[in-house]
Order: C-alpha cells, then structure tokens, then sequence
DNA sequence: TATGAATGAGGCTTCATTCAT
DNA sequence: AATGAATGAAGCCTCATTCAT
C-alpha cells in the first residue's frame, strides 16, 4: 500500500502553508520551487497536488475565503448584545488586520489575472457574504453595510501601504460614531 | 544632428504612455517589449531613456503622484464655498475613479517591490499630500481627513475588484452625510 | 498467498496491451503512468516485471516479431497450391496491414534508440526471416523475395502516412502480375 | 541600425543546419539546446526565428518537400530519351538515399504529431507530386507510377533500418526489369 | 508483491538587458 | 541616438524512477 495520505486535507494544508508567500510578495513573483520549499515538498509532490501554479493560487483563495467567512460568525454568534458584537469585530478586525492586508493583496493578482468578470466569481462572493454578515451583525441597512465594509477595506489598504499614518483604532472609533450616528439598532418595540 | 528635444519632457509623455498598462496588467506581466511597443519605440530607444525597468516603474510611479495633486488644487482652488468644494471634489473623485483605481494598482506593486517601507516613499508622500489637501478643502480636522482619504481608497478598490455590486454614488451620498453629521465647517458666521 | 501466475506469460499480456499506445504516440510520447493505466496496473507493479522503460519497448519488439512469423507460417502452411498460398498472404497483408504498419513505426523508435546497429538485432532478423519465409511460400529466388518484401514494406508506409491516395489492392495486383511475369514458380510439369 | 539580416534567408539556413538532427535523432529526442547549440546560435535567438519548437520542425519538413522536389525536376529535365531519364533519376535515388531516408524518418514523426490527416498535409502533397514527377518522367501510368514510388519507399526504408542486407542497385534492376516488362514506353509512332 | 506518493533532473519557453550596426 | 537581433538565466512543468507502507 502506498503512503496513506488524506488528499483533500494535505491539500488544504499545502494551501495555508504558502497563503502569506503569495500574498506578500505576488503571483508572479513567488515560484514554484519556492513553495515548494516553503512546504517542504519536492516540485514534483507540489505538482502531485496542484495542476498548475494557477492553480495553487485559486484554490488558495477560495480557500481562505471560505475559512474567514465560517470563523466570524462563529466568533460573534453567541454576543448577548449589539453593542459587544460591534466591539468584538472590530477587535477581530484589529487583530486580523494582517490576514486581511493578505487577502487584499492575493485580490490584486486575482483581479490581475482575470480582467475583473462584473458581479461573478471568488471576490463578489466574498464580498457579498461579508457586507450580508456586517448588516445582520451591526444589524444595520445593507447600504451602511457596504459602506461599513468599503471603509474596512480601505482602512486595511491604507494601513498596509503606509503603514504608522494614520491610527487604526482612531479610525475604528470615527467609524463607531457614524455608525451610531446613523443607523442606531433598529428599535426593537 | 540629432533631433533635439527635451529629454524630461519627452520622458514624461513615455511615462503617460505606460501609465494603464502597469496599472491594469502588473508589473511582472508587462514586457519591456510591450512597452516598447505601446510607446512606440525600440527597446533600444526605451534602454537610452530608463535604465532599467524598475527605473520606468519608479518613475512613473513618481510621476503620477505628482501630477494629480496638482490638478486637483487646480480644479477646486477657485470654488466659493465649502459645498461647492466638496461637490466639486466627490465629481472629481467620481470621474477620475479608473485614474485612482489604477494607483492604487500599482501601489500594490510599489508596495511588493520595497517591502512597505514604512513613513517613506512616494507612497507615504502621497498619502500625506491627499489627506492634507482634503483636511483643508473639506475644512476638517486631521483625523475626519484621513477618514475620508481613506473610505476613498475603499470605494476604489472595491469597485474596481467587484464593480457594480456597491453604488459608488450612494456611498459618497453616505460619505457626504457622515462628513455633514460630523463636522461641518466652522460656522463662520 | 500471493497469486501464483506465469511470470512470462502474464508479461506477455502486458506487452501486447501496450502494442499500439507505443506504436501510435511513439516511444517517447508514452508515459509510464500511461502505460500503467492501460494496462490496469499500478506504476509500482509496472516495475515489477520491467526495469525500466526501456525494456518494455525491447521485449514488445522482439516478441511481436516471434508471434507474427509463427502466425503466418501457420496460416499458409496447409494451403494447396502456389496460387492458393499467394492469395493467402495477400489477404493477411490486406488485413493485417495496421499490425504491420505499427511495427514499422516501432522500428523507427528501435532505429533511433540504437544507432542503427547493422546486421544485428530484431529487426535484421525479422526481415530476414520474413524474406525467407517469403522465398520459400512463393517460391521465388532470394532477391525477388526482397523484393516483394521491400515493396510490401513501401505500401504499408505509404498508406499509413498517405492513407487513401494509393490503392491498396491495386498495388498488389501489379505485384502479383510481376511475380508471375517474372519468376512463376519452376513450372513443375 | 540592428545587424541587418535576411530573416528568411536566414531562417532557411537554420532549418537545413538541423535536418539531419531531427532525423536521426528523432523530434522528442533532440532538445532546443541540442538545436542551437548546433546552429552555433543561443536558444533566445532560436525563437527570434520560430516560435516553438514545433514550428522549427513543421517549417523544416515544409521546407525540405519543396526543395527536393524541384531539384529533381531540373536534374532530369533535359536528358535526352527515357532511358537515360530512368538511369538518372535511379542514380539519383541512389546517391540521395540517405537524404530520402531522413525524410522518411521526419514523416514518421509528423504522423505522430498529427494523428494522420487523410488526403491533406505536406505528406499527402510530396506523394501526389512526387507520383506525378515519376509517371511524366518514366512515361508510365498512375498506377505504375504509384508503384515505383511505392517501391523506392520501401526500398529507403528498408535499407535504413536493416541496412546491408538487401542489395540496393540489385532491387532498383528488378524494379527496371518489371518497368521495361510492363509499361514499356508508349509507343511513339 | 502491490500501490501511488514523492523525487528531481531536465525540457520548452520567456524576457530583461546588451551590443553590433 | 536609434534599432532590433542576440544572449542566457530562470520559470513552469513533465516524467522515469524510487520507496514507504
């Protein structure tokens, strides 16, 4: 019998094993034979694994997105009330912060390799499930969401690119007030 | 005799040519050839104007920094008051949407290629200029500034790697509402 | 217990299953794993009863050529007259003409992985047993047996590469009308 | 200015240079570093002239068709009575014979890039014209001329991979003997 | 014995850069 | 100054073969 090995789950963890490789230093510039390395794995066990190096970096992303997406709403689910929920994903966005710099940079390469397809594909998934979770979480409209969502995204960005100028828990708080300001939780009568 | 031109000015106008192409395909995926090509020009050509293809990328990337924060005090400099500046500013934004898309692509691959040099670079500069110029257009303080700036960035990214699913419009309408709540012009009256 | 199995005799049957992917794809366009699939076998037990490659090809040429002169001398063996053992072996020509135009593809890969090696090998003894045989059932002299075995060999390539512009059946009519205007056998009166 | 070279010129060079490489060593059997270290070229500049692998055989197949089948045209063209055509063309054959031999060779390998396209193709094309050039020639019907063809085939490919054992100009005197039997010249009352 | 995961040399191809003209 | 042919290192991927199980 050949070595015993569960596909699917060596798999996934061949994946999270080159997630940051590919995210910091982008697609083109990551090559197989370091992942492979990285892994700890010949190329050829590499290839065993994955088609191509597209595809090592698809599946990666659809991965994570799955990952993200389950680990939140478990994180949150079981809050007493709004006002902790809020704080509890901002404290995961803080936290997370360096995870989803990643993602937004695995994102670029993404965009980069598949001339942005409108309302289809991993990123419009991601993004509609993530801007659904913020308006039943902040129990706030969908366009609040969105633009709750599009400001974590640009405070992630910002923060990555020019990292030190502009305070992120300073920012999280002018969010917070606005989002008082604006929507309150739906007065539960 | 050669032709005489003026070899920064005819620099500039190559940079502009290459612009979209870095932007929109990442730096790794475009040639030397290619850029030849777009430009017009032999490679030998492009060799006697940059020594390198970094040195186009960099540039560039100078370049362009540059260039739109000049335009952009240009246009709102001679508004009368402070809703016409920012009507003036959100249409700019709105319109030049692809421009700023495009930096904020190759910023990512500034990014990759310094390693996020952190309170350094074209990258900081151009952060600090931009959120300068809103604090004073939009007369807000420095940390409602940033705020702004950085929702921009969000809304940009995010139309540009999942466009259509957020109204960029009724984002900025939210934005507007925010800044309105917030801090309003010192009332001179 | 292992299955107990004729070692030679089942590797005969592996070898005869891949007579025609070697054949076809040409020895360098067969992968093992591809071998191994058609024959329903591991890689691994591929191994077993092959060191390598190499050997699969050598042992498929040699035992080709084994069975098919068998199998001929068989057929025509009990024929009653001359005219008879003609039209016999025109017919397995006719019929067999893929068998043998894949071991004529089969012998170019010889050809080239060994460096034509002259009057030696499988493939010196398979035409020299074949003009042979042919010398004795149709009763001609060495040299028209050759003959007819140079021409055969030139109709089987030719409509292997060039299917249709040439008939077969045509061709061997006017070799048959040579022979017999040629040799006929030492008329036995 | 660049080095000034006759691209197509050139490029013809190049092909001839590997002829013989490719058929002896077979397609699969002979690397692109084989190639250019043969033609005293780097492999960048290889694929300045063809684009793939595969186009440097397909254009040297192409190629090498064309300029034979010219050759032989002039060769003969002006000899006097059939005869002397015949002895020219069989001297041709015989001299050339490592050439024709390679071709076949070079056939082989492209049936099996191209899983034998019926009545098309370059081999479809040197057949039709080469039958052709041997029926005005030899003054004999198609189906003569087919079979001359048919038989040299065989002949090559004989000679090629048993070489030494089948007398060559022995078989082109049969193959004399059967054309002066048959065919005869046409009468020219 | 059988299995198929793993290895790693080596093939095709690309492309930044140089340089003869 | 301009041109584009040439260079060659390096990337992705394949596959004969080995080996742990």
């Amino acid at each position: 019998m050949p070595k015993v090995v569960d596909h699917d789950e060596y798999r996934r963890e061949l994946l999270a094993g080159c997630f940051e490789l590919f995210s910091r230093r982008g697609y083109d510039n990551v090559t197989m034979r370091e992942i492979a390395a990285e892994l700890n794995v010949s190329t050829g066990a590499l290839y065993h694994y994955f088609p191509t190096k597209q595809a090592v970096f698809e599946q990666l992303f659809e991965q994570e997105r799955v990952l993200d997406i389950a680990e939140i709403l478990t994180q949150v689910g079981d809050l007493p009330d709004r006002e902790a929920v809020i704080r509890g994903i901002f404290e995961h966005w803080d936290q997370k912060k360096s995870y989803y710099q990643n993602i937004m940079l695995l994102a670029v390469d993404y965009f980069r390799g598949n001339g942005a397809v409108p309302d289809q594909g991993p990123l419009a998934d991601f993004s509609a499930y993530y801007r659904e979770a913020i308006g039943a979480n902040f129990d706030v409209k969908p366009a609040m969401a969105s633009f709750i969502f599009v400001f974590i995204i640009g405070l992630m960005y910002h923060s990555l690119v020019v990292p030190g100028s502009v305070e992120f828990t300073e920012q999280l708080a002018l969010l917070k007030e606005f989002i008082t300001l604006k929507g309150g939780p739906a007065p539960k009568k």
